[in-house]
DNA sequence: TAGGCGAGCG
DNA sequence: CGCTCGC
């Protein structure tokens, strides 16, 4: 089932091929513009216009940058991040010298013996930086979905036809980057118009993505998400191409069989071989009917159209993720003791996580691999449990000790109902995983608050993006607004779509936008009303100057003045800036700490001044922070890089938090000879068993924990001693403007 | 191929 | 909860 129910809906242009597609216009995940013109000048033309344009980016070589940015001194050195024994990826210095992602360490020493490793076990870095740059996407526009840490997908029709309707000579296209089997393509541009625009905006993308991060990579502009990712590595690092329709037969063409195909992995290649299909033309050639007796009907249909480079999925903003896990992979566990040294680890390191998220996690699951002869790997098995709420609470609330200390009973449990230790066992292989995760409600009610309003919606299950408070920087502002200003944005929404006006505060930009536009389309540039005003435009990368664009100075029409007036002088700027009537950014209407509401429903106006290739610089490199950045990052750690002829490991895992070192302080002490009296009783859900084998120290906490349970059972109104003088409302706030639940704390510096 | 994730389906 | 897929 891949694609439930919206069958064969397109908006494919198809390729010499198969008219047997129905439904044409129907349902939308286009804009309307682009619908309206698309059926404005559809009888003329027979192939009718791509009416998606959607970009793949794809950073190069992504750990590897990350750990360049981190220690510049390793960008001239071939650098190879380490992985147990594999090197997952390698920068382009190494890869010059013949080493490949996922070779293993001795292959990659005798290849390159002077190669740098770095151990790239601990993600937290790639995951913050690769979430700045989803995030930094999605301030452009809502419709981003990540694919992985360093892939991210873009839906850009909006952009495009926003541009397109700006532009007023049709005849001066021409593409950025590279065009799919074209060497000069701009007499092809006026034909593909949209492409066109989009092959500049994938560019200006690229370009914000590197001036502001520090990263490079490679950019796909296709007409949908599978020939976007097929066409974005045609030219390798740092390079962009675009994939016209008339070549999508040239760029199927070239794949070598089904398994290149994204979507086909290792078992659905082995069934299609078993059908004796091995290349796309075997499958092209093989009858439907015969395929959906094997697959079933949507995913027979989904393979007949890949083949054909149709995919009519839309670009699913992604949001904040869904689950979080920790995982370490090992030669041999084969003792109790073994398992639960690994498990208190990996939940260490787990809650710290899950607590910064901010999000209540209301499922733990355990998943272990078993080593055994056959089925040597693979083979995952787990088992999950419900989260107590007491415990769930203590890691929101940042009792990180005590939710480890809580949860690792939980875990031994799931552990004994995976592993038969009665028999000797052998693991390779232990998971931890918050799943479930869920906002915090203010007071369980949660009635009236703006988190019910944020989570009532719909489906509470799904995609939840998560409120979030002010992340209260009036107490740390002050300081230069001048550093990361995009990331501590507010965002004014104005959703048109519903009763409520949202005004959503600093780290919630994001989100915000995602949630609006899961809604519906993001109205945040309002189509009715007074319509939108023209955008100036300056050539791509080529006019740093902004001032050439002539900002009236005059407020928004719905902007209040005196609430404007209260606002930072900053905020006041920014407000007036072209940015806000620029598309690109309009899905991200940005203020910065704002203790006012202020509803924005119209742009300000700006200059007339018109050019196709464009984002007005200054929105999209804001100058003093692409320099502080990069200038900070490189001057420190130049020395931390220690040359040597051999293979110099340089370990940059960071200090181990000090809940850990606790941990194994535990773990040396004896074991706790617990009294069986009535004042302890374990509680009816506690398997003795398990409780025994528990740590000293972690039994002592629990026991504690019980008995401070029956007293609260006893007297209901007592409070834990120790724990927070603070009122319930202040202990919200504390919570959530210490951390909101967000997209922004997976790039947030920790 | 083997690592540390993550998503979605049934 | 296992499986498949993705990077």
């Amino acid at each position: 089932m891949d694609n439930s129910e919206d069958d064969m809906e397109d908006d494919e242009t198809e390729w010499k091929s198969s008219f047997t597609d129905s439904a044409p216009p129907s349902s939308a995940t286009t804009t309307t513009a682009a619908a309206a013109a698309a059926a404005g000048s559809n009888l003329s033309k027979i192939p009718t216009p791509a009416h998606r344009v959607i970009v793949h980016f794809d950073l190069d070589c992504f750990y590897a940058q990350v750990e360049m940015i981190r220690n510049p001194a390793l960008r001239d050195v071939p650098l190879g991040i380490q992985q147990k024994n594999i090197i997952v990826t390698c920068n382009y210095v190494a890869r010059e010298q013949g080493l490949t992602k996922l070779m293993s360490i001795t292959d990659a020493m005798e290849k390159c013996p002077q190669m740098v490793l770095v151990k790239g076990e601990d993600l937290t870095h790639y995951r913050e930086m690769s979430y700045k740059v989803t995030e930094l996407l999605l301030s452009y526009c809502p419709l981003v979905e990540r694919l992985g840490f360093d892939e991210n997908y873009m839906d850009i029709t909006e952009i495009v036809e926003t541009r397109l309707a700006q532009t007023l000579e049709s005849n001066s296209y021409s593409f950025k980057g590279h065009v799919y089997n074209h060497f000069s393509a701009e007499t092809k541009a006026a034909d593909h118009p949209r492409l066109a625009l989009g092959s500049y905006i994938a560019a200006e993308l690229r370009e914000v993505i590197h001036s502001k991060l520090g990263l490079t990579g490679c950019a796909g502009v296709a007409t949908n998400k599978l020939l976007a990712k097929l066409v974005s590595g045609t030219f390798k690092p740092n390079q962009q191409t675009t994939l016209l329709p008339e070549n999508v037969s040239d760029i199927m063409g070239c794949l070598s069989s089904l398994r290149k195909l994204p979507g086909v992995g290792h078992q659905t290649t082995k069934r299609l071989q078993a059908l004796g299909l091995v290349s796309l033309k075997d499958l092209q050639q093989f009858p439907l009917t015969d395929l959906v007796r094997e697959f079933g009907g949507p995913s027979a249909q989904r393979l007949k159209n890949l083949v054909l480079g149709v995919d009519d999925s839309p670009v699913t903003p992604t949001g904040a993720p869904q689950s979080l896990s920790d995982e370490d992979s090992f030669k041999k566990i084969s003792s109790t003791k073994g398992v639960l040294e690994k498990i208190q680890e990996l939940l260490n390191s787990l809650v710290g996580r899950m607590h910064k998220d901010g999000r209540q996690p209301q499922t733990f699951r355990l998943t272990v691999r078993k080593y055994s002869a056959t089925n040597k790997w693979f083979s995952r098995e787990s088992r999950q449990c419900p989260i107590p709420n007491h415990i769930g609470q203590k890691i929101t609330s940042g009792s990180s000790d005590d939710a480890v200390a809580q949860l690792v009973p939980l875990a031994m449990k799931l552990f004994h109902k995976v592993v038969d230790t009665s028999a000797a066992f052998h693991l390779t292989l232990l998971n931890v995983c918050f799943s479930n995760l869920q906002t915090r409600g203010p007071a369980a009610s949660g009635k009236g608050s703006i988190t019910s309003f944020f989570s009532h919606s719909t489906s509470p299950t799904k995609t939840q993006i998560l409120s979030s408070q002010s992340q209260d920087d009036s107490s740390r502002s002050g300081e230069s607004h001048h550093t990361d200003h995009r990331f501590s944005t507010h965002s004014m929404i104005t959703q048109h779509t519903s009763q409520k006006t949202v005004t959503t505060k600093s780290p919630s930009s994001s989100e915000a936008a995602l949630r609006g536009f899961k809604k519906k389309q993001s109205t945040v540039v309002p189509r009715e009303g007074p319509q939108l005003r023209k955008v100036t435009c300056s050539t791509v990368g080529s006019d740093p100057d902004d001032t050439n664009n002539t900002v009236t100075h005059r407020l928004p029409p719905n902007v209040d003045p005196e609430v404007f007036r209260l606002l930072p002088e900053e905020i006041q700027k920014e407000l007036l800036s072209p940015a806000y009537a620029n598309s690109l950014t309009s899905s991200l209407m940005a203020t910065s700490s704002l203790s006012a509401s202020v509803t924005v429903t119209d742009m300000p106006q700006i200059s007339e001044n018109t050019s196709l290739q464009c984002l007005p610089p200054s929105t999209l490199v804001p100058q003093s922070l692409s320099e502080s950045q990069n200038v900070t990052d490189r001057k420190e750690a130049v020395n931390r890089f220690v040359p040597s002829d051999r293979a110099t490991t340089v370990n940059n895992q960071r200090p181990r938090d000090t809940s850990s070192a606790s941990v194994e302080n535990m773990m040396e002490e004896g074991r706790l000879s617990f009294p069986q009296s009535s004042d302890c009783e374990f509680p009816v859900n506690v398997d003795p068993e398990v409780f025994s084998e528990l740590p000293p120290s972690v039994q002592r906490e629990l026991m504690s924990e019980w008995k401070q349970q029956k007293l609260v059972l006893k007297i209901p109104a007592l409070r834990k001693p120790g724990k927070s003088l603070m009122t319930k409302d202040k202990k919200e706030k504390a919570g959530k403007s210490s951390q909101a639940n967000n997209l922004l704390n997976y790039f947030k510096p920790s």
